[in-house]
DNA sequence: TTATACTTTCAATATATTCTGAAAGTTCAG
DNA sequence: CTGAACTTTCAGAATATATTGAAAGTATAA
């Protein structure tokens, strides 16, 4: 297989494993394609690559800037902007979970919170709305756990993870 | 607020998690549904309760039995089907975790070995092929050694993980 | 076996998401 | 300024996903 077979191929995968992820197919293989290359590339070169238009690149481009995964330089004497992703797949992944973490179970704990209030004021003690409140308050003890382990893991540096270090993950 | 309407508002935030964890937000508010439920409720109630259609109700009620999130019940003397929810949740994480696992990260790791294959027999040693190879094995194992923790977690009972055995986790 | 009670399927439809591309906006060299 | 080079926006079109509901399928009691 030809190098650039295999760069095309990679860059399908990483869009579907996006898609999986609940990322848009798009954005997932502009990341994919920046990945694959060394240097940095132009809008233009990803519309290219990719045979997106141009409000789609630059969308997607202003996205992956924003979670942090691909930066913007520009050359001395030229105009373009220039996009090169972030290459370091440990800091990808912190990355990616840093974000999501903020999207998706921070304001789910908010709202926990706020149903914990609604209810602890108005229940009775009825069995029916004791299990309930167990219901919910469950579902937060889990998510805070969870959100410390997620602390954990992004506050292990790249060779702790790597290395065996911690027995647990040999193998 | 009374206690259905906390519940109703619980369906509602449970169903947006859902379709932010990718997961379609119907199946995600059927779940929800039974979360608040200690009966089990038959398909008529679960179409009544959320106001979908027969068929939308029962493949999200079947896929929720597919997870291994929802299992069937049936009554003596009546020939309806019930459905009732996972209600430890810890149980519902593990079931969610193994299951994504499953779906998402192992088909990945399948993909790339066949790529690293495909790229290793073909490949020259230029520098451009030697950090596409890096790439690609950079991600299987970030990938393996996520794999590795998740079985240590799913591996944690309840209460390892609910108590703060683990230093790790305190706070 | 037949009628009834129930479950499943799936083509048509509705809804939600993503993409396009031309126009408007911005920046900057001259 | 002015215009060329570049970026951003956004309404409409295309695509993908989810839902409906009637018809077909299945199981059981009598």
């Amino acid at each position: 297989m030809k190098l650039e077979d295999a760069k095309q191929k990679f860059i399908q995968i990483w869009g579907t494993v996006g898609v999986e992820w609940g990322i848009n197919r798009t954005m997932a293989q502009v990341h994919g394609l920046l990945l694959t290359r060394e240097e940095a590339l132009s809008t233009e070169e990803v519309m290219e690559a990719l045979g997106v238009s141009r409000g789609n690149a630059n969308m997607n481009l202003r996205e992956l800037v924003n979670w942090g995964l691909v930066s913007r330089e520009t050359k001395a004497g030229d105009r373009k902007e220039y996009f090169i992703a972030e290459k370091d797949i440990w800091e990808v992944a912190q990355r990616i979970v840093a974000e999501r973490r903020k999207r998706e179970l921070d304001p789910l704990m908010k709202m926990l919170e706020q149903l914990q209030n609604d209810t602890t004021i108005a229940q009775g003690q009825n069995k029916e709305a004791q299990s309930f409140k167990k219901l919910i308050s469950d579902i937060h003890t889990l998510g805070k756990k969870s959100s410390n382990l997620l602390d954990l893991v992004l506050r292990l540096d790249q060779s702790t993870f790597f290395k065996p270090l911690m027995s647990f993950l040999k193998k």
